[in-house]
RNA sequence: GGUCCCGUGGUAGAGUGGCUAUACAGAGCUCUGCAAAAGCUUGUACAUCGGUUCGAAUCCGGUCGGGACCUCCA
């Protein structure tokens, strides 16, 4: 099925049609691993997963996809720096060199964050790499030469810039983000870069060497550069790199369209001399929580361990990022997280009532996902519809149960709208363990039960009861089930 | 100051000129000895004021409220 997909480049919504018809090529801005990652960048991720297995369930395209570790920053070197409060002894010691205390901190919380990932249904094996930037400094130098080569950028005080007035010249600078340099707010942050650069519009490549930081040796026309990469130029040589431009989709927060989104443009634009580093641009809103910004002040900050912490299954969280569309903005509220855990768990015992009629599915079958499911994810990530469309779906076919080739179809239906959810098992119901007690009062509740003696009956209920287990009568047996 | 987005039933959240999703919660019914589970039914909501229109929650404008971005935050 074709899909349509909302380009920030274009501010609509195009028909998707891949560059290589082998292949879709993504690249998502990954995190900066200074710490555990948060609620609000979960979202982006989950967006990101949902996005590229929409691409291969419904749109039937095989995907490379590609989501880079940001190693090295200012706030990555700052809390790995010696004697930093924020360093862990999980991390190992720390040592004269700066680089491997470096590589040692964001390693962690590599680990991390892939840890939460995994957690969240994304699955590793999707990820054709997740490079570090520290990884690609010399691509990245080679492309800042091409940059400098080409007339766009400018050496200064040990740094390296990019010269935005001589590149909109010939290029546009503001293709993802209309830029108003007439009226730039008035504020702390424009003069807050503490390195010298010709026009407050340009942005950094390349950052020169301070005392007690980390840094790589760069020569540049004959010049000695020690020193460190700018932000934005890891993704366009990671990109380029391990992708080829330009590629299929970009993806990030909103957030990240400018200045990030539109540097790295105009870097790929510059120094690798294509038009376009990617045909489609991405961009997911925020999260909110309880309708408020998550911020550490409001109390209302959380990380995916916190709510695991308390007893969430990430599987739900998954689901609550789900639950509104992509681009508008997401109201994280333990109601609405309380919401979709009962109804993934409805949907987990509709499955699992299939599976005792039918057996497990065999891999599921692309065609046999529902039209209207398939349309509402092929129609911009329409999550929210593409749920709705399930639910009645499941809802007319309430009584596949009673026949195995209905289970069946059914079965594979909800196996192949997971495989773009991913909230749902397909392992067999897990086997309860039953204690003895337990079984042995159910036993004598159900022959008092048969015998017609309700006050027992009732009684020996309630006993279960305050065994944490509830008995549910079914014709000719029943069945025990914990009191969650 | 600039650019832009949003305001939908108790909650979350799609839709977008007439056919008024969906989920959770609530109510009722069926089933059941009573339950539970499940199924069915049910709620006429679209900030506000005006305009366009045969018809607007949906288009246009004002107002009020919330939010994002405006140089290293997903």
């Amino acid at each position: 099925m074709q899909l349509h997909l909302y380009n920030t480049l274009t501010k609509r919504i195009d028909l998707f049609t891949p560059l290589d018809a082998e292949v879709v090529r993504i690249y998502s801005c990954g995190p900066t691993v200074y710490d555990v990652a948060h609620l609000g960048n979960m979202r982006a991720f989950v967006f990101t997963d949902v996005l590229q297995r929409v691409l291969r369930e419904v749109g039937g395209y095989p995907v490379r996809w590609v989501m880079n570790v940001t190693d090295v920053d200012d706030k990555t070197i700052r809390d790995s720096s010696v004697g930093s409060a924020k360093w862990r002894s999980e991390m190992g010691q720390q040592s004269d060199d700066l680089r491997a205390n470096l590589r040692a901190y964001t390693g962690h919380f590599e680990q991390e964050f892939r840890a939460d990932l995994t957690s969240l249904g994304i699955e590793m094996s999707h990820f054709a790499q997740m490079p570090r930037a520290t990884d690609y400094i010399g691509q990245m130098q080679d492309l800042i030469r091409e940059i400098i080569a080409a007339g766009y950028g400018y050496t200064s005080e040990g740094s390296v810039y990019f010269d935005v007035a001589a590149y909109s010249k010939k290029h546009t600078y503001g293709r993802l983000f209309t830029i108003d340099t007439e009226n730039f707010r008035e504020g702390v942050r424009i003069d807050a870069d503490e390195y010298d650069r010709e026009s407050v519009s340009d942005f950094v490549l390349w950052k020169g060497r301070k005392d007690d930081e980390p840094y790589w040796d760069f020569a540049l026309n004959g010049e000695d550069l020690p020193g460190r990469p700018g932000w934005h130029i890891e993704c366009s040589a990671m990109s380029k790199e391990l992708l080829g431009l330009p590629f299929d989709i970009h993806t990030g927060g909103v957030d990240l369209r400018f200045p990030h989104h539109e540097d790295e443009l105009a870097q790929c634009c510059a120094g690798y001399h294509v038009h376009d580093q990617a045909r489609f641009w991405m961009h997911n809103e925020f999260l909110e929580v309880e309708g408020k910004k998550m911020s550490k002040s409001l109390g209302n900050f959380f990380t995916l361990r916190d709510l695991m912490k308390q007893g969430c299954d990430p599987l739900d969280v998954r689901l609550t990022l789900m639950l509104a569309h992509y681009r508008a903005v997401l109201n994280f509220t333990f109601d609405s997280l309380r919401a979709a855990s009962v109804a993934r768990g409805r949907v987990q015992n509709v499955i699992w009532d299939l599976i005792d009629v039918a057996g497990v599915p065999e891999a599921a079958d692309k065609s046999s996902m529902p039209l209207a499911v398939a349309e509402a994810f092929a129609d911009d990530l329409n999550v929210p519809q593409a749920l709705a469309r399930m639910y009645e779906y499941l809802a007319a076919n309430a009584d596949a149960k009673n026949s195995k080739e209905h289970a069946q179809q059914v079965l594979n239906a909800l196996r192949s709208i997971n495989n773009v959810l991913a909230v749902w098992s397909f392992s067999p119901r897990p086997a309860l363990v039953v204690p003895n007690d337990v079984r042995s009062i159910a036993d004598q509740r159900w022959a008092a039960r048969t015998a017609k003696d309700w006050a027992e009956a009732d009684r020996l209920r309630s006993e279960l009861g305050t065994l944490g287990w509830s008995m549910k009568d079914g014709k000719d047996d029943y069945t025990l089930e914990p009191l969650s």
